[in-house]
DNA sequence: AAACAGCGGTGATACAAATCATCTGGCACT
DNA sequence: AGTGCCAGATGATTTGTATCACCGCTGTTT
């Protein structure tokens, strides 16, 4: 990948976009351009570590991101998983200099570095850009909230419902899709361990409410799953 | 309080300030201060209420105030609290138009209430207070993240130490200080149920890991308590 | 080919914490 | 003074889920 680089990022630059894109000056898009490359990870490729310092703007431009958090007991925690056209880190950029959760790579994935100066300046100069980015931030907050609704109130059914909810409305916009994570990542998604979550997958699947072959999923009730996400 | 409800907000209207104020022009900080009135609550007034419409943008002059939201199951968890000079919902007013979560006054508290056009306008104007407000935002996130993160990997001892560590460096600044919450609050902090928090800081007690007497606390062993917070 | 490491999956067991029940004392009503 | 009501507290019981142990399978390393 080291050896093909400026010759990937010589055919990417034109490629480059940002999210509200469309409300920056010509003059500022071009900036963003200019200070912007393209770094393309595989499966399982770390982004950036968590305790290393921010430099940098990311987003998605394709593949899929997962946001992590490690304890010091060895435990991890999977935030949230990141779709194309998001902002990576964001809220670690702005809110401190040293990232305080990891991101890697859950398939291929193109991720666009920009400048953080570059987009500091901008958010100075342009005001609309600045709400929108403001817009983002507290959508992601909201979210975390949600999830932490979640975990400390749910209990393993409610919470495994939610997971498959999540990657149906939010990542697949599907009912039918494949699980991009192993048992044990799922599992830290929804906070349990890997058998718990294996055993009432299996539970939902002798239930009817689920189909599941491998890593393939169908939702088969959704009404049912929603109300198990609802109830807890 | 309604009925000398005009009489103090003449009294009071001189003394609005607002977080980053400084970084405002003569202006700016003019038209705010116009559109702005304060508000007293007392102990367990609600402030706003989750499913509510969003109008303004609030921030504490004095007080506290809970953050909370209420699940179906009946269940409430506490997000966080809020100290004077903090906002109050940056995130429910720029996220949504209708509040995801409720506020309520701990104890006695002023509320500054700005109009929130008055507010976005100014954001566009001045990049430097856009800057200031989207690291705000973005601390809170991360803010969030931690919490997240103990409810969902730690076990009792470390939820408590942890609430025990938040009002200890978050909020009062000092080792010893009066809980301002009910035993039942405290656990919808912790993310656990009133007896279960109320035996383990019975615990903490005859272990000499604090002093305890009603809602005086003294961390006797700041030590311990984050060995347990980290530990989990 | 053998050794191993990691994943999916299942059963048995242990344990942390929720739930249920009950008692206290303080405070607010009539 | 008496009734009800909520907060703090403690004990007994139940239960959800983590933990431990194990199997088969696949892909990788040596």
């Amino acid at each position: 990948m080291i050896s093909n680089f400026s010759q990937e990022q010589a055919a990417e630059t034109t490629e480059i976009s940002l999210p509200f894109m469309n409300v920056l000056s010509d003059e500022q898009r071009d900036v963003v351009v200019k200070n912007s490359n393209i770094v393309r990870y595989k499966e399982r490729d770390v982004i950036f570590l968590q305790n290393t310092r921010t430099s940098h703007i990311m987003y998605v431009k394709s593949g899929l991101v997962k946001i992590y958090k490690e304890g010091r007991n060895g435990k991890v925690l999977i935030l949230k998983i990141e779709t194309p056209n998001c902002f990576l880190g964001l809220t670690s950029v702005f809110g401190h200099d040293i990232h305080q959760y990891s991101a890697a790579a859950i398939e291929s994935t193109e991720i666009c570095f920009s400048d953080i100066n570059i987009f500091k300046t901008i958010i100075k100069e342009n005001g609309l850009f600045a709400n929108k980015l403001i817009n983002t931030i507290s959508l992601e907050n909201l979210f975390v909230f949600e999830r932490l609704m979640s975990q400390s109130h749910k209990q393993l059914p409610g919470r495994i419902a939610d997971v498959l909810l999540y990657f149906a409305e939010k990542i697949f916009h599907n009912t039918s899709y494949t699980l991009p994570l192993t048992r044990r990542e799922l599992a830290e998604l929804a906070g349990t361990t890997k058998e718990s979550f294996i055993r009432t997958l299996t539970e939902f699947k002798n239930d009817k409410i689920i189909e599941l072959n491998g890593s393939e999923v169908e939702i088969k009730s959704m009404k049912i799953i929603k109300t198990l996400s609802e109830l807890g």
